[in-house]
DNA sequence: CGATGGTTTGAATGCTGTCAAAATGTGTGG
DNA sequence: CCACACATTTTGACAGCATTCAAACCATCG
């Protein structure tokens, strides 16, 4: 597997891959990585691109290293939701499982690591600390899955036009924060298209533009473009939205949501990549 | 440990519990049984009672074995929400965490299998293959947490309340079946108060009851009592819930929903507790 | 029998989706 | 650089579903 370089502190990046990464790829093993890294290989997605298919074959799992996926599902009658979002780090795919309970797809261009799903599980039977770190990450979805269900029926649009612009700029704040840069006022990036970002809050396009020229209206954020905004008032911001700090925890990147006992911490920052002309 | 008799087909019972349960307690193997006997008990615990409280310590970990259990959240301002329900054989609380995300209660009397976390946590790293069992259990958590947060906001309410009929009804039917039962007409038991339904389904008791009174009206289902309704046409009442089979299968007991594949598979029906007086 | 808790029914308000049109932005080709 | 087509966003008007509040109804129980 060639040799590995440095090392000490950075024994989480797989041996051939440049990015460095969250959560499953952040083990300390190098075994683990030497047999993942024979059977995964990077590739790349143009937003839109359909992943893996509700109902198709679980042909295969993974891990984002750059852009955003969005895990999906059809009603029969053609109305569909985006049921979750998933950044640099997370897990993606289903174990265990012949055929998919979801579509995944990217909502932006992206940068992914796959691997074929049985080999995956043929590795994860050889390494139980491996099962052990996709149990976390699963934990942590599964929390997310029933704040996201508890935010859609408890809120109104208003408020979670406001929730998620507090997420996109909690999550822009915490990543420049381990990337030790300062910044002056914080902005909030859509970060996918308007349609999904209606989509994912069980809304419409036409609502989210009502709410988002209130807010502005309201002087709590500053719309820069149709996609950028500034948040002038966070706190006023977060008391539209009526939600609590231990509420938004949980939506952000996952080395900061675990408050003790994680086996394994490791920042690192994952550029976005540039649109694909 | 004392000895275990009988056995062969029965390694599934862990030695002192006289219920036979499903999913994470139906592993084979018997050292395990041993271990975790060692440190769980059996607790009941009355309707309305918590079991974990939001925010609070995460002590304990378990199972279900009789009853149903609800997990919860409230909102800053006084609204709350229940993200999920737990039947017999589901697996709750956190692990690896210090605090709880959510809060679990008793929506009727029950029976559980509890054990302390840290201690549980100590027999999963002795038997990896347990972890293994509670990641099965967790990502059909989240399966099941996604696919609620699809009916939630693309359904209406009319629609919601007859997916909950679908699942009610379907989880009875393929309990009985399972105990080889016939059943010539089916039946839907709310099981939980008409309060917990709403707060389940994000609606309210009264949006519930006139959609309960219009279906009867449609011929659809029969009104027995306030928490009991015979289904007269199943078919017309999915056409109304809008929803596939795929949609349904997902909230059935679990050894139906994997449909291969999965490593231990056992039926089992607990009887429900009659409440204490 | 009155009291209590849960359920049903009614009327009114309001949020949000729908449809449609205007406005803005973006990219292409002349 | 402009003109044009196309896509996205914004704005407006309207309708409908569902919540809210309130009152009536019904059950069980002391």
């Amino acid at each position: 597997m060639g040799k590995i370089e440095g090392i000490a502190n950075q024994a989480n990046r797989c041996a051939r891959c440049r990015a460095s990464v969250r959560s499953v790829c952040s083990l300390t093993d190098c075994a683990i990585h030497s047999d993942i890294a024979a059977l995964s290989g990077r590739r790349l997605v143009a937003a839109g691109q359909t992943i893996l298919a509700n109902g198709g074959q679980a042909a295969l799992v993974g891990t984002v290293l750059a852009g955003i996926l969005k895990v999906s599902k059809t009603l029969p009658d053609g109305r569909e939701r985006i049921v979750s979002l998933l950044y640099p780090g997370d897990f993606f795919g289903q174990l265990f499982t012949a055929s998919m309970d979801f579509a995944v797809e990217a909502a932006t261009d992206a940068e992914l690591c796959v691997a074929d799903r049985l080999r995956y599980e043929s590795v994860i039977r050889r390494h139980p600390i491996l099962e052990h770190a996709i149990l976390q990450s699963t934990s942590r979805a599964l929390a997310v899955a029933r704040e996201s269900a508890l935010l859609l029926s408890c809120l109104n649009s208003l408020e979670r036009v406001a929730t998620y612009l507090l997420v996109t700029t909690g999550r822009r704040d915490h990543l420049l924060q381990e990337a030790k840069l300062q910044t002056s006022h914080s902005v909030a990036a859509l970060g996918i298209s308007r349609a999904d970002v209606a989509s994912y809050l069980g809304t419409t396009i036409e609502t989210i533009s009502r709410h988002l020229h209130y807010l502005e209206d309201k002087g709590v954020i500053l719309i820069l473009d149709s996609s950028h905004f500034e948040v002038l008032d966070r706190d006023r911001l977060q008391t539209i939205a009526g939600v609590s700090d231990d509420d938004l925890r949980l939506f952000m990147p996952a080395e900061l949501t675990r408050t003790s006992e994680s086996r394994h911490l490791q920042t690192a920052i994952v550029l976005p990549l540039h649109r694909s002309k």
